[in-house]
DNA sequence: CTGTCAAAAAATGTATATAAAAATAAAAAT
DNA sequence: ATTTTTATTTTTATATACATTTTTTGACAG
């Protein structure tokens, strides 16, 4: 017996990698998404890669080409405004369905850890770690929320934020306010109050647009 | 040459065939979902329908079983809320885009059109038809507001939706004011002062539990 | 009768093969 | 030189084949 097969390779590490590559400009915006050469590089066949490929068209990372195949989605200016309008909408919601979960005390650690992380990277002026901990940030709280539906959109979100943080389409936010702006949002998650709560999410999710736009794409790009 | 090999089957087809099985009852909740089975009822490989499965789950229709295979999705209360509350928080936003469309005749025209076939429905005391009306008055309008993201979440809910109603595992709203309530939405956004609208959206789209709930499931069944 | 274990069956996950499109390159014609 | 047409290559979409896992079934022991 020569190949043996690894089964259930679970997709999600390979959607990751792909989600990786084009963080990381191995794959660049509307490029073509070859099976094949994906499949080489990751040593499997086509088929788990076509699976993975699928699932990240519906997680809004790749698109399906007019008549077959996938691009690299081509994040414009308006595909980000319509994503931080859906974060407006339900963070306040998932974030509601959050708050008994934090009166447990390992869970509010386990925020403060995030902030901590966050500061640290402010710190180090690490634009990549600011703006993984600020999506841990957000995703802790999500997870937590318990709404399937919620958590299941922003899984989707989540990927498409990393690229778009990754290649720099736009900036979380201002870095000086970052770590204050989430403090205060945990102060009203843990105090349960939850006065002023979708305002300081809506201020939250509202990227700003980086001064250079390396592409116009003022509207859909391809 | 014997086996002719029809290309690109789109899926979407496949995938509506599925929620069809799922609706009218072929296929129960929380039944194992088989690809061969499937693939030997729509004559196509396994390959094909493997592929507009996991679209299904992406989408909320099937489940991804612990190790391997899908079920079909069980819709507990907490799901058909969870819907709800997205849908609040979301189409207010879609529709708001839609305002502008809406000063195009044809669009006017659509949307009316729909609004006889609800009063037919509603006449007919046809529960399929008015659910489906209610559905499309949605659709319709999200179509026209143009924004990618909230058209791709809705259209995993509109499926869900679908399926929901046709099980009545909840009733659209109540039959009087169904078409009232859609009435006066359109006058509002057909006008375009908006006065309202969040209410309004709100109050269409929290769903009525049936007064017979056929199986209980007050947390998540499976 | 019930629970445990082993063997058989079935179903999935992945690989490979094949056929139909698309995309590309090359050739011919205007 | 430019455009059109044709051939070649590439790539996808689907089918089939195979290996592994999961599920089921049935025997046997307690």
């Amino acid at each position: 017996m020569d190949s043996v097969i690894l089964l259930m390779t679970s997709l999600k590490p390979m959607a990751d990698r792909i989600v990786d590559m084009i963080s990381n400009g191995e794959l660049n915006r509307s490029e073509r998404v070859r099976e094949i050469e994906i499949s080489r590089r990751l040593g499997v066949s086509r088929i788990p890669v076509r699976e993975a490929m699928r699932e990240l068209e519906s997680q809004g990372v790749l698109k399906a080409r007019e008549r077959g195949g996938m691009n690299v989605k081509a994040f414009s200016k308006r595909h980000i405004d319509e994503i931080s309008n859906v974060r407006a909408a339900l963070e306040p919601i998932a974030l509601r369905q959050a708050v008994p979960y934090l009166t447990r005390k390992e869970n509010r650690i386990g925020l403060n850890a995030i902030l901590e992380e966050m500061k640290w990277a402010v710190g180090q002026n690490d634009r990549i770690a600011i703006a993984t901990a600020d999506l841990d940030f957000h995703s802790y709280l999500i997870e937590l929320s318990d709404n399937d539906l919620i958590r299941n959109i922003w899984s989707g979100l989540k990927l498409q934020l990393q690229i778009i943080f990754r290649l720099e389409l736009c900036i979380p936010t201002h870095r000086n306010e970052m770590v204050t702006k989430h403090q205060r949002l945990r102060d009203v998650l843990f105090d349960g109050t939850l006065d002023g709560l979708d305002g300081l999410i809506a201020d939250h999710v509202r990227p700003i647009m980086p001064p250079i736009q390396n592409r116009s794409d003022t509207k859909e790009p391809e």
